[in-house]
DNA sequence: TATCCGTGGCA
DNA sequence: TTGCCAAGGAT
């Protein structure tokens, strides 16, 4: 690891921050340093890309203009906003966190890394954030732009995924931060991190800090950062239900715990769930599976058919949804009392807070509605 | 410490 | 298609 003198880091803190003021991008949450709005672009870039992000942040700004809003605003309207974004315990937790913020701090954000990390669903990164950016500390906030950054500029050989990593690099940015302008500098390393040090495809030769850059230097910079592999997503097979009546489509909310808690996807029945094999089990055997599943009669005249094509699939970070569509009519409407969830017209979708595994499964179903 | 938790872009 | 990465945090 490189070490750098006093006079290095004043030059390097000139040339970051020059650069910042010439071309920092124009972002709706950089308007002003309301903490409220810092804080709901903090979370909702999390491990999200900007140009992802934005019209999210103005649909939420709009239905959520203060604090106070999000904290008495219903579970449903939040989960629809948030919907598509992914990672939906952290509109969960960004509703306890403004609760947070109403009963135990009476509506007066606390200012500093340490209080801040105490809120629902803020850690090291995003309390650094806010606390920079909103009340002007020199704290650190390191995310993966600032992982890469720095082990490129000083050949950190830490892997970044260890979490004893951390503060390797918190001790090298607590020295080489901005006094004067903690908050402008980490944004400044963000920028930085997402056009001339990305992960792929740097360019360097073009940065505003090249000289810096110790790996660039000597010619190591695709080395940096150091990080132990990912195991690649298991895969798991479902049959997705998608059953009609009269008054609409059977929809179910999912467990509030888990995968897209509390989210709406039609019936899914995991395979290794019906049978204690893993082949597929037979259609008879389904159509009883399915009737307790989700109604209180032990049988209704369900007919599930298979719905052609190949098996819709969905990749998250972790695991692989292989889905098989079947289809089925109601020629009246079953006694639900004991499903979480609800017959609703397509008219209606909107209201629903559906991920985008749902969304794929109506885009097929709709596909072969048109043969 | 290791695993869980979404989605989109890109080579 | 697959693998990797992106403004992480909770358990």
């Amino acid at each position: 690891m490189q070490q750098w003198s006093r006079e290095k880091i004043v030059a390097f803190r000139q040339a970051l921050l020059d650069w910042y003021d010439r071309e920092k991008r124009d972002l709706p949450w950089r308007k002003d340093k309301e903490p409220y709005h810092i804080w709901v672009s903090e979370i909702m870039l999390q491990q999200t890309q900007v140009n992802t992000v934005i019209p999210y942040y103005q649909r939420f700004m709009a239905a959520f203009p203060t604090v106070a809003d999000l904290a008495a605003a219903p579970e449903a309207k939040l989960l629809q906003l948030w919907a598509g974004l992914g990672y939906y315990s952290r509109a969960r937790n960004m509703q306890k966190a403004a609760q947070q913020i109403m009963i135990d701090y009476q509506g007066k954000w606390p200012q500093t890394a340490k209080e801040l990390t105490k809120l629902a669903g803020i850690g090291p990164y995003t309390a650094g954030a806010i606390a920079s950016i909103a009340f002007n500390q020199p704290e650190p906030a390191i995310d993966g732009n600032a992982f890469r950054v720095f082990s490129r500029l000083f050949e950190i050989e830490a892997d970044i995924t260890k979490p004893q990593s951390r503060k390797i690099f918190y001790d090298v940015i607590k020295e080489v931060i901005s006094p004067e302008r903690p908050g402008d500098f980490n944004q400044a390393i963000m920028d930085l991190g997402s056009s001339y040090m990305t992960a792929k495809n740097p360019d360097t030769a073009n940065s505003p800090v090249r000289d810096f850059n110790q790996a660039y230097l000597d010619g190591k910079e695709m080395a940096y950062p150091v990080r132990t592999k990912k195991k690649p997503p298991v895969p798991i097979d479902y049959f997705a239900l998608v059953i009609q009546t009269p008054a609409g489509y059977l929809m179910e909310q999912r467990p509030a715990k888990g995968m897209l808690a509390d989210l709406w996807t039609v019936p899914l029945l995991k395979w290794t769930d019906l049978a204690d094999q893993e082949t597929p089990p037979l259609l008879s055997q389904l159509v009883t599976l399915a009737t307790k599943r989700f109604t209180a009669e032990t049988q209704i005249p369900l007919t599930l058919a298979p719905l052609g094509g190949k098996p819709v699939t969905h990749t998250f970070t972790h695991q692989k949804w292989v889905l098989t569509l079947l289809y089925a009519e109601l020629p009246s409407i079953p006694d639900l009392s004991y499903f979480r969830g609800n017959i609703v017209k397509p008219t209606d979708f909107t209201h629903l807070a559906q991920p985008k595994v749902q969304l794929k499964i109506w885009r097929r179903y709709q596909q072969l509605r048109e043969q």
